[in-house]
DNA sequence: CCAAAATACTACTCTCAGTTGTTAGACTTT
DNA sequence: AAAGTCTAACAACTGAGAGTAGTATTTTGG
C-alpha cells in the first residue's frame, strides 16, 4: 500500500529528471530491475534505501510522505521559480521536466565549451526580451 | 546509520507516552524483541513498518525524519555532486542542475514559440556534433 | 523500418527481518 | 529475603522476501 504509492512517487521523480532506472540504480548500486520492485510496489522499501533514493534522486526523504499534488515532488533549490507557463502552478512548485526540456538539458550538458553556453543563454534571453515587450 | 537514529526517535517517543516495548510491539503486532532491535537500529526499518509504528505513537511518519532545527529542507545531493559536474560528465547522466542550467531553463520555459525552442535545440546538436566530432 | 535503449517479467539465491528462549535488573508484596 | 511481576537486553534459529541475473517485450530516435 504504501509502498505502492512511495515507488510512483519514485517513478514520477525520476523521470522528472530525465533518469532511467538504470541510471539512478547505478547511482545507488543495485540493480535497475530491483529500482522496478520498488516502482511497482512489489517489495517494501527499507528506510535506509529510500534514503538512498532520495539522496540519488536530489530530494528530501520526507518528500515521499507529503500527501497531494500541491507538494513539490522535486526538490527545487534549484528550480525555484514563479511564472508557470502551461498550468496553474503555485509559486515555488516545481515541476519535472518534460521531454523537450530533458533533452536541452542534455545537451547543454555535452557543450563544454563555457562561450557557447553563454551564448545561448544570451539568445535567449534576446527571445524572452521580445516575447514580453509586447 | 540511519536506521540508528529513527530508532533512537522511536524509543524517545514511545517513552513520551510512557508505552513499554511490549505495549508497543502489542499495537504493531510484533515481538517486542523485534522493537529493541528497531530501537537499537540492529535491522533496517522497512518504510511499511515505520508507518505502522508512527501509527501507533501517534506521530506523522515524518517526524522521524526531521533533524533538530538545521534541518536542510533540501537534501545536499546537489552540493555534493554539483562542484564535479564541469570535470566530470558521462553521457546521458543526468543531476541536479547548477545555476548555469537553472538559468537556461527558466528562460526556456518561457520561450513560448514551440518553433524558437525546437530551433535552440537543433543548434545545441549541431554544437555538440561539431565538439564531439573531434 | 531497424537497432538499441528502456522497461517488464520470471526464476533463483541467500540475507536478514522476525520469532522464540533465556537472562538480568528493578520494582513490589508477604 | 524470597517469591512474583514487569521491563529490557541478547543469542540462536528460520523462512519470507530483498536482491540478482537472465530473458522477453516495449519504446525511442535516427
Amino acid at each position: 500500500m504504501i509502498d505502492k504509492k512511495i515507488g510512483l512517487r519514485i517513478k514520477e521523480i525520476r523521470k522528472g529528471w530525465g533518469l532511467s532506472q538504470i541510471e539512478l540504480a547505478e547511482r545507488i548500486g543495485i540493480s535497475f530491475q530491483q529500482i522496478q520492485k520498488y516502482e511497482k510496489g512489489t517489495t517494501r522499501i527499507s528506510v535506509m534505501r529510500l534514503q538512498q533514493i532520495s539522496d540519488a534522486l536530489g530530494v528530501h526523504i520526507t518528500a515521499f510522505f507529503e500527501e497531494g499534488e500541491k507538494t513539490p515532488m522535486v526538490s527545487d533549490f534549484a528550480l525555484r521559480y514563479a511564472p508557470s507557463r502551461d498550468s496553474v502552478n503555485l509559486p515555488g512548485v516545481v515541476q519535472p521536466l518534460n521531454k523537450e526540456e530533458i533533452t536541452l538539458l542534455k545537451l547543454f550538458r555535452n557543450t563544454r565549451n563555457k562561450k557557447v553556453r553563454e551564448g545561448i543563454i544570451k539568445q535567449l534571453q534576446g527571445v524572452v526580451e521580445l516575447g514580453n515587450r509586447k
